[in-house]
DNA sequence: TGACTTCCCATGAAAAACCATGTTATACCA
DNA sequence: TGGTATAACATGGTTTTTCATGGGAAGTCA
């Protein structure tokens, strides 16, 4: 299993085409569909990134709530409904859509941060805040992972 | 498998023809049927809409009742009986019924609300509010996906 | 005949495919 | 080890195709 590591920063050309870290695509080059999705982070000015097969586990995970459900209803529209699905093109570009620059600030270039399963993608500027915030918590409420099972 | 996602608004035209989005058709071009299966929602003021073979799984879920019970009849009643299938024309476009248009209260615009295995149509500004909504009750009730196995 | 539907065509905009280039990283060889 | 050939990559631009959308003609059913 390939984990999304490091960080690279990308030009964003005037058609909004940015190429994605081809250590990034490799880590989704095994699965059935060539790309990434996208979708607006909720919490941040940035945008979270899944392989296929991340959002095909979300989709069978909520297969175990009742179809029609008010619960099944909540989580599909604000997962589904604001995720974009974008193909690689020859050259391992995609195309953000106008909407999805627009949430996270992006102009002419993008900061692609691994994260393991997902990944973000950030103004440069926007990114280097993040990062001394981040570390500043792990820090001061003295963060640490849980045990493995 | 194809997944619907993300949203796209598109016009109603004065025959009440209306263009599915391109990546909704490509999920359902492998299947039997070109087209796709709509009914009134239950819940919302919307249309609830799938695949052909979606059909089958929701079949396969009014099982769980007992037959002849209420319950399943009221619900394949409603689900069954309200449902139309509308075939792509030339262009990809399907044609909305009235009733299916005066349950979701469109008049010019559709949006077409990915949401997994199914989507949804709404008015543009319905969405909107409903977007918000369920954001809101996933973040309340601290509504998660459970863990997989 | 008249409402409605299906098929067909036109068009502008957007997206995808294609091609070229300079730079960096990798592989190869003496 | 040093240096060179080769491949991969990011990036820009151009061309071709797809898509959404409007309108019209032909067909259908009551």
């Amino acid at each position: 299993m390939g984990l999304f590591l490091s960080t690279a920063v990308n030009k964003i050309d005037k058609k909004g085409r940015v190429s994605v870290p081809s250590h990034f695509r490799n880590v989704v080059s095994a699965l059935s569909f060539q790309g990434v999705i996208l979708f607006p982070s909720h919490h941040h000015a940035c945008l979270e990134g899944f392989g296929i097969d991340y959002i095909e586990e979300i989709s069978n995970r909520l297969d175990t709530f009742d179809l029609f459900s008010n619960e099944q209803d909540d989580l599909a529209t604000t997962i589904f409904g604001e995720s974009v699905q974008l193909a690689f093109d020859t050259d391992g570009r995609i195309l953000l859509p106008q909407e999805l620059r627009e949430h996270a600030g992006l102009t002419n270039e993008a900061a692609f941060v691994g994260m393991g399963q997902k990944f973000q993608i950030w103004t440069p500027e926007g990114f280097q805040a993040r990062k001394s915030a981040s570390r500043a918590n792990v820090a001061s409420k003295s963060l640490t992972l849980p045990k493995g099972q």
